[in-house]
DNA sequence: AACTTTCAGATCGTACATTCTTTGTCAATA
DNA sequence: TATTGACAAAGAATGTACGATCTGAAAGTT
């Protein structure tokens, strides 16, 4: 046993020079696309990305099929892989989908809500309301725990699976970006009046509201992005 | 050389009976998935697929990991791929989010439609009550012609991309039911009414028959899923 | 009975071979 | 002389083979 771990931990410190924070191959490609590090339309060739990576070209492959499924790679047979550009439109398109299919999870929910679930959306808001943009990422997990508490339940499964993907790369995207005053304060009113929504059993005014969060949302980060192009 | 080649020939000969007519290794995986030829939850061996597809293993992982990424296999670390279950539930799920997504596309093509995209609909459906269903895979080509005229030239690419990807696998899934007669007048109805309402400049009008359109197909599609179980 | 060891089966990573694309050079022709 | 075409060679993607590593379960040990 002693042994094993032993072997294991070698193995961990060899790699912590090439700096592996857990964080795979397809992780660190993603994560080159959406914010941008890599150039729209560049083309990615694998023997370099394995060279980079440390790694031989397999695994590099796989993370580009898994890419590819995903969207964020273009390949051609015979021709490789090009980066798909991540820009404004594509950050337009995601909210626009999420402007439909946010609105409909949300009225669903409406009509399943228990008055637990609203005490504890109140509970997450008073966090969020207390924390107050203080921390991103103490505040993007309570603002994950408040959509999730909507959305998990849910029993179309791959519209959720949507929204989750989607919710990762606007995530990955406006991370390290300001939220702006204004912006803080409209994410607040339209939390306070989709839980009003919510309370009244008024499953439009929910659905309405959820979309102009969602619509918001997408404003904001596209004007971020049109300003500071890319602060890493 | 030669023992190589009779390999591979003994490979090719065991699977002409599963007819291999190029297709590539992706797209026979995930049909066999779509189709339920593979049952759910099912474990994805990488070393039996590559001799079942008589190539080695590694196009058969890169496929695995695409097929990933679109969410038809689940994989886990160490532990290989296995298979998402394509039920009812499945159909349903794309369906509903179809519902939500092209009546937008559609409410966009109206503002932008000119004369001519009106008579090749018109054309297109002209063609498609000549034919009245007698081809499957004509059909299939003219519907796809006719929804591809109002989506293609939308500015959201990543929602007519999805689409695309929706549309294939109910096509696949669909392929080999037979098409009711009441669903048949229907598709037809919903056709003309559509038509009306762009000629009309009835945007709304638009989105709802085309709404029906979608949620009726999915109906039926999960009708004959229930039926004819294992007509393959 | 619980724990450890062992081993077969499968995944993951590396190295190499093959095939296709692309590029650059050189000669032939208008 | 400039342009075009063929052709060779480099570059890159795809496919094959094999070794390393991990998992799961059945054996044996205390």
């Amino acid at each position: 046993m002693s042994t094993i771990t032993s072997i294991r931990q070698m193995a961990a410190d060899r790699d912590d020079l090439v700096e592996d924070t857990g964080s795979s191959i397809y992780e660190r490609l993603r994560d080159d696309i959406i914010h941008g590090r890599v150039k729209a339309n560049e083309r990615l060739k694998v023997a370099e990305l394995a060279s980079r990576m440390g790694t031989s070209t397999n695994p590099v492959r796989e993370a580009l099929q898994q890419l590819r499924g995903e969207g964020f790679v273009i390949m051609t047979p015979n021709r490789g892989a090009r980066v798909r550009p991540i820009d404004e439109e594509f950050v337009r398109d995601i909210c626009e989908i999420e402007v439909l299919i946010e609105p409909a999870l949300t009225r669903w929910f409406v009509g399943i809500a228990t008055q637990a679930d609203i005490d504890e959306l109140e509970r997450l808001q008073a966090e969020i309301e207390a924390l107050n943009f203080g921390d991103e990422m103490k505040h993007s997990n309570l603002d994950l725990q408040f959509h999730r508490l909507m959305y998990d339940r849910h029993y179309n499964r791959h519209a959720v699976d949507l929204w989750v993907r989607h919710r990762h790369i606007l995530w990955a995207i406006s991370r390290g970006f300001p939220t702006s005053l204004s912006r803080q304060s409209n994410v607040l009113d339209e939390h306070r009046e989709l839980i009003a929504c919510i309370k009244a059993q008024d499953a439009e005014g929910a659905a309405r509201a959820i979309g102009r969060h969602v619509e918001g949302s997408g404003r904001h980060i596209i004007e971020r992005m049109r300003l500071g192009r890319h602060a890493v």
